[in-house]
DNA sequence: AAACTTATTGCGAATCATTTGCAATAATTA
DNA sequence: TAATTATTGCAAATGATTCGCAATAAGTTT
């Protein structure tokens, strides 16, 4: 935390940006934020700080955060189909989603360079990046055997 | 090939549906085909055949596949974003998409498997599906080395 | 084979997520 | 403080997908 605030604001400087009131709610949100929202979700977040915030402004500023690899989006197999940011700097990390109550896990695993090695000696591609998203009924929502929540998973 | 258009049709007797032009001539094409069209792409191979078939009916015709777990879409990264379909019955398999050519080639692996356990293991979850998507240079577009084709990737 | 029932289609309009143009505003610099 | 221009908010545009509905056609019954 306190990272992406600071490197943003380097850069920034460094390509003759300004450091708006906007941008820097944006920064120390996303950097706080332990979660993957959507571009509306962290409206939401940011608008209790800043009521005017304007949608348009959350995009800009997540797609310039994105051209300097600073967040990362993907969009999960949700009823809406939105990206959703992750502000982590580029640790690489995975993704777990409940299919219940859409929460997301992150979680890191060895074998991910073993896949990437197997596939490029068995296709001569060069993998640059790529990641892995899982899909299941998290623990929580294991316990509270499939009865009371909507979108039941039976089975 | 020719699973698809005999298992649909099943189905579709068992609940009383129809079997339309239309749909036997997107199941056919869609089990033929090995790529990963979008419903828009569909559609232009279909209209060689049905000239006047419309992208609802498409659309209509991939939810319902999707529904029966015919087909699986997915959004991969690129510059719009719209679902991607796949036609391979429930196998499970994976997905590269080469970030210059946008070809996507598809893989296996055994070690998807041992990833799911020890997340499982570590967090508690039951994990139902996932999937894992790579991206790079394909063979082809490596040997290119980054010259000729737009959408140059240095390094 | 014609009549009947109703699932499905094509079409246009609607919706959802994201982007864009532009005039007003505010961050920097001089 | 004034001058410069990057950035904002807003409204309208765009792109992808969905929806409502009247016309059509698949499957069924006569
Ligand atoms: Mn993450
Ligand atoms: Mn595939
Ligand atoms: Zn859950
Ligand atoms: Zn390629």
């Amino acid at each position: 935390m306190g990272e992406l605030i600071n490197v943003a604001q380097e850069r920034l400087r460094a390509q003759g940006g300004r450091m708006t009131i906007q941008r820097r709610l944006l920064f120390s949100i996303l950097d706080s934020l332990g979660e993957h929202p959507t571009a509306e979700e962290l409206l939401l977040l940011a608008r209790k700080q800043d009521p005017d915030l304007n949608l348009s402004t959350v995009y800009r500023t997540l797609r310039w955060l994105e051209a300097e690899s600073l967040v990362s989006s993907r969009v999960f197999a949700e009823e809406r189909r939105q990206e959703r940011f992750d502000a982590a700097l580029p640790s690489e990390h995975h993704h777990f989603m409940c299919t219940n109550c859409k929460d997301v896990i992150e979680f890191d695993t060895d074998l991910f360079g073993a896949i990437k090695g197997q596939f490029q000696e068995l296709s001569g591609a060069k993998v640059e990046t790529g990641s892995i998203v899982l899909y299941g009924l998290c623990s929580k929502c294991r316990q509270t055997k499939n009865g009371n929540n909507l979108n039941l998973e039976t089975e």
